[in-house]
DNA sequence: ACTAATACATGATATTCATCATGTATGATC
DNA sequence: GATCATACATGATGAATATCATGTATTAGT
């Protein structure tokens, strides 16, 4: 590395964020590798000094964004306020309207499978995911608590992806409302 | 139409049938026109005889497959029984490895938000299904029925949608045996 | 200070694809 | 049976875009 190395981290650091944020936006195939770069201020040329390909950085992108989602976890209250506030917070349509900076599992839904390099993160995603969801908040009895978390998370993030899909605002509240109960 | 016109309109039925099932493996943005005519035994010329753009064609599938999903709907007994059936059928792991012929909001999930005239189509679909499934199925008091609909949905949806994410066989049955309790 | 590896910018290249252009074949309507 | 609008096939066209090529600038390690 003969260019400063926190200055090449934090370029590669900037690249993730910005391809993060456009993915869960616009979708994998609908942002371009030169939009990435633009984003953060470079132009298309350096990629492949930072990633080998497209789909890396789609892998390592969605690695960026499930840290996003550990910090935000461990910031909730591990009580059941803190669990009400985070479940609000994710049902909101705040939330729902800015899928840029929120959940990738409703924002990529259906594109994760696609890519194997992509799935495999995601897996570990989710299985981290689950066991810190479960330890974190307070659920039934401790035999439950991973069950009822499993069910939380199909529960909220099929919610939020048919919140996201539909163009009236009273259904897409609705849904919110109802999932929240 | 000086071509006989039920085949045309037999055309125009294959067209929405290999989309509509070529879109729910693979997304709209990996499917292109030319590899949906060569499904239907056609070339890709006389695509715009019978469409006027790929977006037209992506909210008309939407709504060919609505209509399957109303077909098994109906198909399905009124009872509790059929409502138990239709679940487990919906979060098997048979559905889970065949998108192209299951539930669309689960495998286009994330691109339905992203083209308006998509989105428009499955807000239809979405608002008759509720009050199909509402209607169809037996729920608690009724009027609760709609609520528990559409918690049911969120649910299994995103269970359906998790367990599609993620590499690891065991934890997607797990997500889906989780969900159909 | 020198060297050499790394990251940068600009500019190919090659592919994919939606859509259009053109000519031909078909059969409903007269 | 003649007409002609419609659907067909083949083959452009033009845009987008992932990736590569080339030359230049930078600075870590000597």
């Amino acid at each position: 590395m003969r260019y400063p190395a926190a200055e090449t981290a934090e370029k590669h650091r900037r690249i993730l964020d910005a391809a993060s944020r456009l993915f869960r936006r616009r979708g994998f195939g609908d942002v371009s590798v030169a939009e990435i770069m633009q984003a953060t201020g470079l132009t298309h040329g350096p990629f492949y000094n930072h990633f080998p390909s497209k789909q890396a950085l789609m892998a390592e992108a969605i690695g960026h964004a499930s840290a996003q989602t550990f910090g935000r976890i461990a910031n909730a209250a591990p009580s059941e306020a803190g669990k009400a506030a985070y479940l609000e917070a994710y049902l909101s349509t705040a939330h729902r309207d800015d899928p840029g900076d929120g959940c990738l599992m409703a924002a990529l839904a259906s594109e994760i499978g696609r890519e194997p390099a992509v799935k495999a993160v995601m897996t570990t995603h989710l299985k981290a995911l689950i066991d810190k969801m479960a330890e974190h908040f307070p659920w039934g009895p401790k035999r439950e608590a991973r069950g009822e978390t499993i069910r939380a998370l199909a529960s909220t993030v099929g919610a939020l992806i048919l919140a996201r899909a539909v163009d009236d605002e009273e259904l897409s509240q609705e849904i919110l409302r109802e999932a929240a109960r």
